[in-house]
DNA sequence: TGACAATGTCATCCC
DNA sequence: CAGGGATGACATTGT
């Protein structure tokens, strides 16, 4: 019946382009277009309904783009105005409409969804012999033509029972009947001329045998309330039967829930949930089979999900409409984003949860389901928790009817389908990729046992090679060890360990060597540098797993240093008190850290150093201390600095390096300088020093020889330094080396292995051959005396054991000319 | 007290 | 040629 409002639809629809056009098609179409069928089916008759053609692809594919000036374009414009007209009738049916037959032609083009009916385009048996492309129809060469929305199709056989689906599956049976329709009903509230223009379509068409019930509206809301009715009924017998399935799936997840909290523990330590046994076969409910049929409406409306709705949103539709539409057309997943984009607002109105929830909520549902099933099995804890979201969720959001609580059920009995099918079909539902792995995961082991994948088999496969090419597995091995001497791993752990204490004493030395990337180690601002700068002062803590700051806070390793480095930087800083002081650090040095009085500047200098150490800049005279042994602790160990620092508290400064004698030296010749502003100063600033003032020779050699040995015991510093760094790299390139070695055993392994493989295939091969070769009389060749053998041009000879080289050309070439 | 590590110093080479 | 960096060897010091 509905391919009848479609052809009472269209023929209004053309019968108002026309009579707007107020034009003659033989003016309007040029004459090479009057042979075309598509305006053959305007000026003669119907024939486009089951044409094949694309009016644009067909005429781009002949003319190809037709300029908008150009005369050819008025065919264009024909045929887009058909086509608007087209997509309006698809989606306008209201009862209404029928009133409002002749306004409603100008409020379409005012954009008022007034417009009563579709575009008809009857299909006319007997046109179809003069039209080629009418002569196979199938149902995608319809579908087609709704994709053009322009085509309609007339069935008189149209019957009820196909209601179930909507009007688009009438279309399949390709029932195209014929009958005769009256216009007189439906052009009553036309214009006069648009009634005689639609006399002349109908006339042209009136062999097709529609009754002229098929224009009264009336008749045909009353068959669609009966087909409501009847899709309804059937609507609820198939909830029904979904319902009873859905218990048996609810059945089936609470064994599943069941079985999980029998299946897995919780882990006490981690909090994890820990299978007891292989959870993938164990107690895995049954997916059942009638859920396939809870896909196969979809399956049906998935040939009509095809044919989107086009420019939906560009017209008002009225709410039967849309409903229609929605309830016939819009697939499972028709885009209801789409619908609600495209109208907006008030179609967001229509869109009642009566209308399409078999058709939305399933997806939604079967992820939704599929996550929860995730869930449980990830999070078993929470199956109780769980059940009222499983039954919940967005799935109520989409419920068919009030008393539809089944839907929701349904949705989740038709949720394991989707594993079930992709274990035996490819699916063709994209949207359940995602909660398909977690089943696969979870219940199709079974299948999966029992047939080997492909994968499986190549893996299978390729054991078997391994077990039967794994004659002498060691060998590769062996040999790689003959030719690499298993030197490495020797070496190695020498090295290693040699790393061990390189690296030790790297810490030791990246301490020193701090200190000496900046100035002299013996010079007052070397010390200095040597809390700023080391990063093991920060992680000596961390490495020695010691806080020895909470027990006795002066005793400190930051602390120690950042007192001695002050002491030293300040010493050097203020030069003659600096002098002074440092004299006093090895004479007294009974200054405890916290006594800050006889500091000298150590405000000035507290700033720089605060950013390193939170601890208060205190003036110490413990020169002599000046390294930083950061060995790694042993837990329970204290650090020797810890030692070092406390019996340096108490006794008398034990280190009195040469920097002591330096400085003495300095004071008994009374040189008016530092050792650090011997040593650091670059040689410009230590000549103009040297020029400032009247040095004896033996001042001048004593600062000579001090500005030497600062010089060199940093560079003997970096020297060690780069020597651990030498060590280091060394080490690194050992390692690389090694897994080279590793990289290339393994290499050979699979060299031996394929070799392996090719000779087996070879010998094989060798022995077919040999074995298929016959002599004169026919009998085999014995392989003690005879061989192939392969000449440099690819033949291959027969050729005896003990001929020479020089002969097997002569023999084989006469072989060979006696084979043939 | 000897071993060891860290560091300083010297001699030497080299730039 | 002096200054200084680099480095091996040795000495010193502290643990």
């Amino acid at each position: 019946m509905r391919f009848k409002e479609y052809f009472a639809d269209g023929l209004l629809n053309i019968a108002i382009l026309l009579s707007l056009l107020r034009t003659d098609l033989n003016n309007v179409v040029d004459r090479n277009y009057s042979h075309y069928p598509e305006v053959q089916d305007i000026l003669y008759g119907q024939t486009a309904a089951i044409s094949l053609t694309n009016f644009n692809n067909y005429i781009d594919s002949l003319h190809g783009r037709i300029h908008p000036k150009s005369p050819d374009n008025n065919i264009d414009t024909i045929i887009q105005d058909l086509r608007s007209l087209s997509r309006l009738g698809n989606w306008q049916r209201t009862s209404d409409n029928r009133n409002n037959g002749g306004r409603g032609i100008s409020a379409f083009l005012a954009s008022r969804s007034t417009l009563i009916q579709q575009p008809v385009i009857n299909i006319n048996n007997q046109h179809n012999e003069n039209n080629n492309n009418n002569e196979d129809v199938d149902e995608g060469d319809i579908q087609e033509h709704f994709d053009d929305d322009l085509t309609a199709t007339l069935n008189q056989g149209d019957e009820i029972e196909n209601d179930a689906h909507n009007e688009f599956s009438l279309y399949e049976n390709n029932d195209f009947g014929s009958g005769a329709a009256s216009p007189d009903q439906q052009t009553e509230e036309l214009t006069s001329e648009d009634l005689d223009l639609i006399d002349v379509l109908w006339r042209q068409d009136i062999d097709l045998g529609v009754g002229k019930e098929v224009f009264d509206i009336n008749l045909r809301q009353e068959l669609e309330r009966e087909r409501e009715l009847e899709l309804q009924k059937d609507r609820e017998k198939q909830k029904e039967r979904e319902l009873l399935q859905c218990k048996h799936e609810e059945q089936r997840l609470q064994q599943q829930r069941r079985w999980l909290t029998e299946n897995f523990m919780q882990d006490t330590e981690t909090g994890e949930w820990v299978p007891l046994r292989g959870r993938a076969t164990v107690g895995q409910p049954p997916i059942p089979n009638t859920q396939l049929q809870n896909f196969m409406p979809y399956d049906n409306n998935m040939t009509v999900v095809s044919e989107p709705p086009p420019l939906e949103g560009d017209y008002g539709m009225p709410e039967h409409q849309y409903q229609h539409t929605t309830q016939t057309m819009a697939p499972p997943q028709a885009q209801p984003s789409q619908m609600m984009t495209g109208f907006g607002q008030e179609m967001a109105n229509y869109t009642t949860p009566q209308q399409n929830p078999e058709q939305y909520t399933p997806i939604e549902s079967l992820e939704e389901r599929w996550q929860d099933l995730v869930n449980l099995l990830e999070l078993p804890e929470n199956d109780t928790s769980m059940r009222p979201h499983m039954g919940m969720g967005p799935v109520n959001q989409s419920v068919v009817s009030p008393t539809d609580n089944s839907s929701v059920l349904i949705q989740n009995a038709t949720l394991p389908v989707a594993p079930q099918l992709n274990n035996t079909l490819p699916t063709p539902y994209s949207n359940t990729t995602i909660p398909q792995q977690p089943m696969n995961n979870f219940s199709s082991t079974g299948s999966s046992e029992g047939c080997p994948t492909p994968l499986d088999w190549e893996q299978s496969e390729l054991f078997y090679n391994n077990g039967s090419g794994g004659d002498n597995p060691t060998d590769p091995i062996e040999d790689m060890e003959s030719i690499l001497p298993d030197i490495i791993p020797d070496d190695y752990n020498l090295t290693e360990m040699a790393l061990n204490d390189g690296l030790r004493s790297m810490r030791m030395l990246d301490d020193n060597s701090s200190e000496s990337g900046v100035s002299l180690g013996s010079s007052e601002q070397d010390q200095f540098s040597e809390a700023a700068m080391s990063p093991f002062d920060g992680l000596e803590g961390a490495t020695g797993g010691h806080d020895y700051s909470g027990g006795s806070p002066g005793f400190n390793k930051a602390s120690s240093f950042e007192q001695n480095n002050y002491s030293k930087f300040n010493g050097g800083g203020g030069s003659g008190n600096g002098y002074n002081s440092e004299g006093d650090n090895y004479n007294s040095g009974g200054d405890s850290y916290s006594s800050g009085s006889s500091s000298n500047g150590d405000s000035a200098h507290s700033s720089s150093n605060d950013t390193d150490f939170n601890f208060p800049p205190t003036k110490t005279n413990h020169n002599h201390i000046r390294h930083n042994h950061s060995y790694p602790l042993q837990p329970g160990q204290s650090p020797r600095e810890y030692k070092k620092y406390c019996t340096s508290m108490e006794k008398e400064p034990r280190h009195k390096g040469p920097q002591c004698k330096d400085s003495k030296r300095i004071q008994e010749l009374q040189v008016p300088l530092t050792v650090d502003e011997i040593v650091d100063v670059p040689v410009e600033e230590f000549n103009e020093l040297l020029t400032q003032y009247k040095l004896t020779e033996p001042q001048l050699q004593l600062i000579r020889d001090i500005r030497r040995r600062g010089k060199n015991k940093v560079a003997a510093q970096n020297c060690r330094k780069r020597k651990l760094d030498v060590i280091v790299n060394l080490e690194d390139d050992m390692s690389s080396l090694k897994s080279t070695r590793d990289r290339l055993l393994q290499e050979r392994h699979a060299i031996d292995k394929q070799t392996r493989e090719m000779k087996d295939k070879f010998s094989s091969l060798y022995r077919e051959i040999f074995q298929s070769l016959r002599d004169e009389h026919g009998r085999p060749y014995d392989p003690h005396l005879f061989s192939l053998q392969q000449s440099s041009d690819g033949n291959v000879f027969l050729v005896p054991r003990n001929i020479t080289a020089d002969e097997q050309q002569a023999k084989s070439k006469k072989k060979k000319n006696e084979k043939k």
